[in-house]
DNA sequence: GTGGTCTAGACCACG
DNA sequence: GTGGTCTAGACCACC
């Protein structure tokens, strides 16, 4: 479910973070979901219990899941959190336009590239 | 001409080589051009003089500047390397709008963004 | 395994790429081997923890290692980077011997220079 | 006569040493030529004269040419002198060819590369 | 004056 | 512990 990619210049705490949001952002897991623990991630990722803990730190902090001690932890209803992620994403999305713009990349050429996108099956 | 970030997580010298890098690639700064020297814009910007050095560095070997000792750096004459970044950043903005799919953001509400940041007058 | 000369007029840093280099390319280090970490090496050649730092970085930029915080370097897999450093060394080569054609130097002269070097034991 | 390239790493004054080696080795200039004045030289190129002059002492002290206050500079006789000049060339390019094998490349794509060379027209 | 290398020591993020 | 960024100050080669 979880995979580490270690040429991937981003920490492993984010790389866990994304992968837990986009499975609960898809739908792949539903609210009330029950996470793996701290520890058998861990020992199944082979890394650092500590950076499981990381993750889902943030990832209860960003609202996405909810931790009970001694239960585990499990994904959140999904409460205008997604629109908040949409916000969010399409702001960094802008911010990548206007760089395409500035060296001088064309409308045409971005809305080709959009179109090509969003035609693909999803993964 | 420069300006540094320091709310900006990413490092000083990165932002001065893409400062650099779309002012090249603008127009804004033309061939043969001399840049500041590393110690003037150090002081310039109240930053090490090593700092500025690595900017210059990474620019020479990304092939947008060359460097002569004693005399200065300056601005490379435009050789395809243009269409090179513009590849690179369209690559870029293909991996951003997969992610924007993955997190359910549709085709028209991307194409809007678009539309609005080509709309704007150039900076 | 590293050797400094301190006579080399080519910077401390270059050496030690080029040392890497020759070592990983030759199979003496395999993929996914760990290096030293930059201030064990630093201390074991006794040399400042910022000159291994470049070395290892652009060791990474040329694509021979990947380097992760918190983790460590370590060997690149071999993904046909050989035989894009072959064809560079082959094209300087070739500039050295028209340097050598340009003072007089003979085609059977070089030969004989070729053979003695291809006889030798390797290292 | 001389050309400077400013892409060129190498300092301006090694060029031209270079530059003036060849024509004397290649026959071009012949013993007893007058070279162009140091300022003549350095109005020419453009340089600064201290650049042309280290140039000429360099020359001088390396014996490929002697200077005549009041007079002049002027090509010396042909004296050993291209002698030692190849064994050192040679002995530069035994050191790349090591590194050649130590790459992985084999002799006879050594051998190639020495035939295609040596058949092309002089420049 | 210019660019380039190196040192010593600091701080940060990550595991 | 690891890699990575930054500073301050030194020295060199070149023009």
């Amino acid at each position: 479910m979880i995979i580490i990619d270690y040429h991937d210049k981003r920490p492993i705490y984010e790389q866990i973070i994304d992968r837990f949001q986009t499975l609960i952002l898809n739908g792949a897991l539903e609210p009330d979901t029950q996470l793996p623990s701290v520890r058998s991630l861990a020992i199944e990722l082979s890394i650092n219990a500590n950076t499981i803990q990381r993750a889902y730190s943030e990832l209860e902090r960003k609202g996405f899941i909810y931790s009970i001690k001694g239960r585990g932890s499990f994904v959140r209803q999904d409460n205008s959190l997604a629109e908040k992620q949409k916000a969010k994403t399409l702001a960094e999305l802008c911010g990548q336009l206007k760089q395409c713009k500035e060296i001088g990349i064309t409308q045409p050429e971005v809305i080709q590239c959009v179109n090509q996108i969003f035609m693909e099956v999803s993964a």
